[in-house]
DNA sequence: AATGAATGAGCTTTCATTCAT
DNA sequence: AATGAATGAAAGCTCATTCAT
């Protein structure tokens, strides 16, 4: 791939999760172009249609979700010091997004297991948190990878604020 | 307002919120139409536009919201079984979707008014849960009020379910 | 169906007629609505896309080619005049683009029925032209049937021109 | 020109020939590149549109075409001969494609002159076949000319095949 | 008053053509 | 000279809204 297309296709990525984020899947396709300063040709050239574009949108985010929380269980710290860092990891990216597409787009082969990796990465780290006891006992680790998802999906998150305060202590071992 | 108009509007409004709720707040309006068993034409007698009745279901779920809180308050129980009782009152409504429309959707000095409302009922709530020593009180009352939401405004929320009882343990004076 | 309706569906597809003869079966859709004094989205609401368009053109032409034949047969004059009032009938419609057209639109049930009613029509007739010693023996009616088609379906084709001259006097037995 | 231009030239002209045939004068130009195994810049380099790519089509049949009635002629052989080494000439070669092309692209002064020597030629032909009585005479030499182009255009025409046949033996005098 | 047909602006997508690499 | 990326105009199609029936 020449260096410019590649320029220009990270260029598209990054103003189309800025504009999805800010105003839903449906912004035209033309602002993407534009914003990203390209025509809209070549926004189509990249992606075939709509749909292959919020794929890769929604592909990156949980790559780099993988990607994280394979860093924190495998930097062997304390299990809950790995929750904590999850939770201040997710806070400010736009998984809402990442999710309502996910809720969107048809999934491909691809994201499936990308999901699976992740449901699985978070599993392990809730259920060493608890091993540890440091995780209250009495919620299936399913459902507390569900609570944890839950909140640091919501648009706005921050590390630190009173959500994710709550949310921690409300997780925490008595 | 003779009683068919009637029937019609609530018939409209009814079909709105359902495909709103489930497909997102761009659903065409000719499918609301027939959903809601009428014509376009008899829609657009009703609501100006589609803004209108967007505005119209977010103002209806702020105003249930508000008499909710209400209700709660002056009934004069325990504090903090007014704010279970909040959240159970909203378990099963399309808060999401309400605030969802209320980003969306101009907001009509109506409406504004109505979302004051609301604020100021359950920073009561909340106040008063804090005095009675009931939900911690490192919080602002405000953060306190925002984590709620976070609760109560989630698709699908239950009474009892693992974020909201992990969320209400996180408010909860230790 | 509303007056008004039938009215302007049938100006669309004598205008799409028209236009596809005479400009091809790509014609811009806003050419078709303008030529038929109507907006594009009237068209689209009559006819879902370009495909539905082109296949109503097409079934109308075999209907007509289907009940040409039907009458001559059963008018049970001598059997080569039905051959010969058969090409006259043809000559002068475009059924150079209903024969397109089949092979550009994929078929609908309805048009291989319609197709298949045609070709048994002309068969009986080609083989009872044989049977009476006027159509020459040494042709496989199907044949025949195609040689017909052939000459028939030339755009420009008239009755009495050079082509079906030479076409019905190189079809007669000698 | 050098030698590889000029080989992807022919493969330009190729390649386009039998999409044309098989799709349409429609089909993208960077098909018509790829199915030659360029890049479409090359193809811009050898065509400045695609208006003189299809003409280029056109006029290379038309060559073809006057070439082969002249080589007829000349041979000196009975004139019916002549008008049946035609036929056979054409067949498998793509006529109707030209022929459409012809109708379709504006005619540059070139192929209007190669079209009049194509129509001479074949007047000539005709003229020599009825003045050796084995042409019928009642037919204007122009419509026994357009006869014969109706056989040799057919798609897929083949000598000997049930159209040619009928219209030859049509062609004939009694 | 209800209906559903017509309108046309707006968005998606395609592709001829140009031009940087 | 060849390549294939970028452009942008044009065409298909959808849908909010209007208005004749």
């Amino acid at each position: 791939m020449r260096a410019d297309a590649r320029r220009n296709r990270d260029r598209i990525t990054a103003a189309a999760l800025a504009l999805v984020a800010e105003r839903g899947p449906e912004v035209p396709m033309e602002e993407i172009a534009r914003a990203a300063g390209l025509g809209v040709g070549t926004l189509y050239r990249h992606f075939p249609d709509r749909g292959a574009l919020l794929e890769e949108i929604s592909v990156a985010g949980l790559v780099d979700l993988r990607d994280a929380a394979r860093a924190l269980l495998d930097a062997g710290g304390p299990p809950w010091a790995a929750v904590e860092g999850f939770v201040a990891h997710c806070a400010g990216r736009p998984l809402a997004l990442i999710k309502a597409l996910a809720e969107t787009v048809p999934a491909p082969p691809e994201r499936e297991e990308l999901q699976g990796e992740v449901d699985t990465l978070m599993l392990r780290m809730v259920g060493a948190a608890q091993a540890a006891g440091a995780l209250r006992a009495d919620l299936a680790p399913a459902d507390a990878v569900a609570v944890l998802s839950a909140v640091v999906c919501r648009p706005g998150v921050r590390a630190g604020d009173a959500l994710t305060t709550v949310l921690l202590d409300g997780l925490r071992a008595r």
